[in-house]
DNA sequence: CTATAAAAGTGTTCAGAACACCTGATGACA
DNA sequence: TGTCATCAGGTGTTCTGAACACTTTTATAG
């Protein structure tokens, strides 16, 4: 005797109803990204909701990337998705153990590797040659010490490949990783040793190779990762005041 | 004469600074996974803000996955991280135009044969016969020509490569990319040739071949791709009221 | 014409009340 | 004794109205 089939009925939450009517609005091309929605006393009673229920969807809507509330001024539609919202998330879930940091850069490495295989392919010439004069700058502060600039070098070097593919969606995520591993550990200096190991990606990138560009890459991460682990950083984020 | 350094000053929202504040007691262990929170009335005055306020902020938490509001029973920490949160708002991205199909498909490239890769190292021998017991009942159904049944049993391949991985967050990624892909195109019977494609992948892992793996699913994926995109829906996703 | 001040428009916060849902306790009935 | 319906309390949900804060525009003074 099978039991399968049950209850369709769904009672739909005002507060989630309203969510999606008005990103289907917008799918639906009735607000374009960078116009003002109405005003918000207005914008409930056409909806038929109450202003708190109201807010409560643009304030998600917001936290979603997906609205941009300015006080005294209005709300808009974004014109840019695919803000930042996911790097609190990681950070929080990360504190709650549904993520390791082993998972992280395992998941930095699949992701990586595989934007350095595409980067092969999608390359133009000029940015063969910024990712060069990152690489020397770099060098320039490891001999100099320059901590710092080695981080945002590094960031750049990184980013760099990433813009390459020209894939927003696996940027953004793989940018998250990168700031979200950065403020879980604590930075360590880049040696000559790990700049080779960026040396070798480039070189095959340079030299139109994806698998081995994809393959140094995977060795740059583990490399990485298997340098911070011993010095994970045990300070979980706390309130700015 | 630069005029650089200005204002430090900020003004917190109440409404963010009420998500910060939950967030870092969250961290902080002050509340634990699947623990229920005070009852809203007691939080907002413990807290020192209105009701009104800090639901814009429960909301927001929930619709990043982080709490569970359930009516008449209590806000909860939210005891499985990393739920849905993306899907819709790949849609809407898709629909704003931040995102193509190209380019979503080129990710999913990119991580599945990255975790095909990683498979290969972690596949218990169990799994893999499991992948080969799927890939005999899809098989039947597509002599059967029971698409839908194609449909769940293709799902369940990619899921179980994505378990073996071990990496929920590369899976869930993986998941919401093959549900919005899922959304945004017709559903096209699997052909034979497609199936074959399927094959190579699991006699890679089988063989313990993780580069032959992760060629074999980059191929997969751009044939599903190159198969898709002349049907593309151009339905936006709307209410179901 | 410019600079300051006022006013209008809009988002933000709060308080209270009424309603809806879930859970557990109570009691009726078999 | 066991099962079921009912009720009461706790909790989330929605609405209303008001007061406040920020931004933009308009009006006024010089």
């Amino acid at each position: 005797m099978e039991k399968a089939p049950i209850k369709p009925i769904h009672r739909r939450q005002v507060s989630t109803a309203t969510i999606d009517r008005i990103l289907s609005m917008i799918s639906d091309g009735y607000w374009s990204p960078g116009e003002r929605l109405p005003p918000q006393r207005d914008l409930a009673k056409s909806l038929g909701v109450g202003m708190s229920t109201l807010r409560e969807a643009l304030q998600s809507l917001q936290t979603m990337g997906v609205l941009e509330m300015r006080h005294g001024s209005g709300t808009f539609v974004s014109n840019k998705p695919f803000n930042e919202p996911y790097e609190k998330f990681i950070d929080v879930s990360v504190s709650l153990g549904g993520l390791d940091l082993e998972m992280l850069f395992e998941a930095r490495g699949i992701i990586e590797s595989g934007l350095a295989f595409h980067a092969v392919e999608h390359a133009s010439d000029e940015q063969i040659n910024e990712l060069f004069s990152i690489l020397e700058r770099e060098m320039d502060c490891i001999e100099a010490k320059d901590h710092e600039c080695c981080h945002d070098l590094d960031l750049a070097f990184h980013r760099l490949i990433a813009a390459m593919v020209n894939n927003d969606f696996l940027a953004q995520i793989d940018s998250t990783l990168f700031k979200a591993l950065d403020q879980l550990f604590r930075v360590l200096p880049l040696t000559k040793e790990g700049w080779k190991l960026h040396y070798a990606v480039a070189e095959a990138i340079r030299d139109r190779d994806a698998f081995r560009a994809s393959e140094a890459m995977r060795t740059l991460i583990e490399a990485s990762a298997a340098r911070y682990f011993p010095y994970m950083k045990i300070t979980s984020l706390s309130e700015k005041a």
